[in-house]
DNA sequence: ACCAACTAGTTGCATCATGCAAATAGAGAA
DNA sequence: TTCTCTATTTGCATGATGCAACTAGTTGGT
């Protein structure tokens, strides 16, 4: 009855996903949170899109997304620029606060993980980018 | 500017964290959540224990971990045993139906896993679960 | 031109997992 | 005994999410 492959890594995931949940509350960090950050980080690469575009990509609710949009919004790191045809639709498009948010947030995160990974090569830490990246699209 | 290793683990590591996030609420599938999985895992496999120990184990709160272990003794996975020494402690004990609990979800996990990474070889599961139980660990 | 059906986005309500702080109640020491 | 310490529970708050109902604008058929 040992663990074979599968189960190892159901298990590893389910710890996974449990460490980063509490972080989210428990974080103090800087003006995003993960959400926001991974909202913001999709627009500046993809460009700007409307809500339902981003959901799609995410696989999340659109209730979810706009809602992350709205408070980004506020916090002025994205604009909403009207479809001069469609009157209901939007693009979110990213501001130079935005940009920098982004920027300082990324560099916050990747320091952490330096911390975190120091013990690693260079080819566990390319290994494991990439499988994580496989896993995720796999999806 | 390309990103770096650290920076593509860690963008990585918030999708994923957020699809599994996602699948928390949506999951539909046996009587055990992630977390009681988990913790109904952790019972298992390292004998009882109160709840001050295995939140310190888990690296949670220990209110968490109570709620979580009232949940579970609710649904008849584990039973409390009074400490005969100490009147406030207790500790976690799995019951059979707690046993059998863990072995379906467990076969779900397993199963829901293979059929993700059906497309993997042997060598890449092997790593993968390698690095992703180190990175826990470090955590 | 009009109405019905569709669609982009928002909002109300529920749920889950979590943390923090206060409460409860027992243990141990002076 | 009384004061302090500790194991656990409980109340309250938060963040991220889904679903269903709503708003408002678009489009197609007559």
């Amino acid at each position: 009855m040992s663990e074979n492959q599968y189960e190892i890594i159901a298990l590893e995931l389910a710890i996974l996903a449990r460490r980063v949940a509490s972080m989210t509350t428990y974080r103090k960090t800087s003006d995003l949170d993960r959400s926001h950050y991974l909202l913001l980080h999709q627009i500046h690469t993809r460009g700007s899109a409307g809500v339902k575009i981003l959901a799609e990509e995410f696989h999340l609710n659109v209730s979810t997304v706009s809602r992350q949009a709205a408070s980004l919004e506020e916090k002025g790191f994205v604009t909403r620029i009207p479809d001069p045809i469609d009157g209901r639709a939007f693009t979110l498009q990213i501001t130079p606060a935005g940009e920098q948010a982004l920027t300082i947030y990324r560099q916050e995160r990747t320091t952490r993980m330096q911390e975190l990974l120091a013990s690693w090569t260079r080819e566990e830490l390319d290994t494991f980018g990439d499988l994580l990246a496989r896993f995720n699209r796999t999806f």
